[in-house]
DNA sequence: ACAGAGTTAGAACCGTACTCAAAGTTTGAG
DNA sequence: CTCAAACTTTGAGTACGGTTCTAACTCTGT
């Protein structure tokens, strides 16, 4: 609707207040428990209102896990830039893994990929942050080896799948595939290419 | 409670055939519509019924994903064993990734990691599938290769982790990333190890 | 034939996503 | 300053689906 498109550009503010909140309530309620309710309320508005600005629960979710995202991309490329290329692929694995299974960017990623929404625009933003992630580690990789251009963003790729592959099992919560897993598992396959 | 697993020890055909009719229903309707009355009304029989039999929907999906998961498991067993080493790589590959966004057995991995079980049983099972596909595969590569019996493993479970991630793209409907698009990038990962 | 356990159906219940109409607020033109 | 039009906000209302409950039914063993 023209409706949703004059929202988003008028009132960019009061849809990231819901967002924030809506990340609080994750946090607070767990996912599975989590109503519209949960989210107004902590917001300090109406579940009415709430569903004004974003249509749908599934919209929320989709829309709270954009901004978490790029609300990390933000804070990996600051923190990133001032380590040495050991430290910043030690840390981009860190930050791109799941702390645990209750991990909230984690579980919405899960949400979403379990109800993807329909419309294009939100799959290619979804498909940017895929990219952004592979360009990063890319380019730390080319710091740390003589790969060329191509090389490392193969890569990068890969093992971004890899790591989504195993956030799977974390979230699933299968007995001793927890973060530190992971992880160790992640660095192993990097090594044992880099050398 | 004592009830379930009487259950479950007496009427294993019930229950397999409510899990015939949920594939079946999910097929039909698709999932974001999928409704209990769906299923109750494939199987024959009412929804409190089904729900005797099953406790709660999470536990109908669950259960359907560890049926179509193990009756996958016979399949690519039988199906396997009369093929040469690379015509069986080709063939595990295609029947490990989903065949399209809806592909029903990815949706419900999909499902069923956005609620997971809370039971270790369960968790288990499940585990049990990701490591019989491992497995598998180990053994065709090592009929492909002189990798020793650890590095096969290893190989086996990263790729089998990539596909996961690779998965997660085609669910998603990435524009571009299709069913196609993923076989590719395995079987290009894994042909650059291999040599 | 009967008791009692197990099984089945479907109505009732309850919680929650979503709708809607009306009341309140802001904005900007005259 | 006034007023109307557009936008915002509310909360009660609706629809619907998961879950529970109860009462009827079936089957088995005696």
């Amino acid at each position: 609707m023209a409706r949703e498109s004059k929202i988003a550009l008028d009132r960019p503010d009061m849809r990231a207040h819901v967002l924030k909140a809506a990340l609080l309530a994750i946090e607070e309620v767990g996912f599975a428990r989590l109503r519209i309710r949960d989210i107004a309320d902590r917001a300090g508005m109406s579940t009415g209102h709430v569903l004004y600005y974003f249509g749908s629960r599934d919209r929320i979710l989709v829309s709270t896990l954009l901004m978490s995202e790029a609300d990390l991309d933000e804070r990996r490329r600051a923190e990133l830039a001032h380590l040495d290329a050991h430290a910043a692929l030690d840390r981009l694995v860190e930050l791109y893994l799941p702390k645990g299974p209750h991990d909230v960017r984690w579980r919405l990623w899960a949400q979403v990929i379990a109800r993807p929404p329909e419309d294009e625009e939100t799959l290619l933003r979804l498909d940017g942050f895929f990219r952004s992630w592979a360009a990063e580690l890319a380019a730390i990789v080319r710091r740390l080896s003589d790969l060329g251009a191509e090389a490392a963003e193969d890569f990068a790729v890969r093992h971004c799948r890899l790591m989504d592959g195993l956030s799977n099992e974390v979230l699933l919560g299968i007995p001793g595939h927890d973060a530190a897993w992971a992880k160790k598992a992640v660095l192993a396959s990097m090594r044992r290419e880099l050398g």
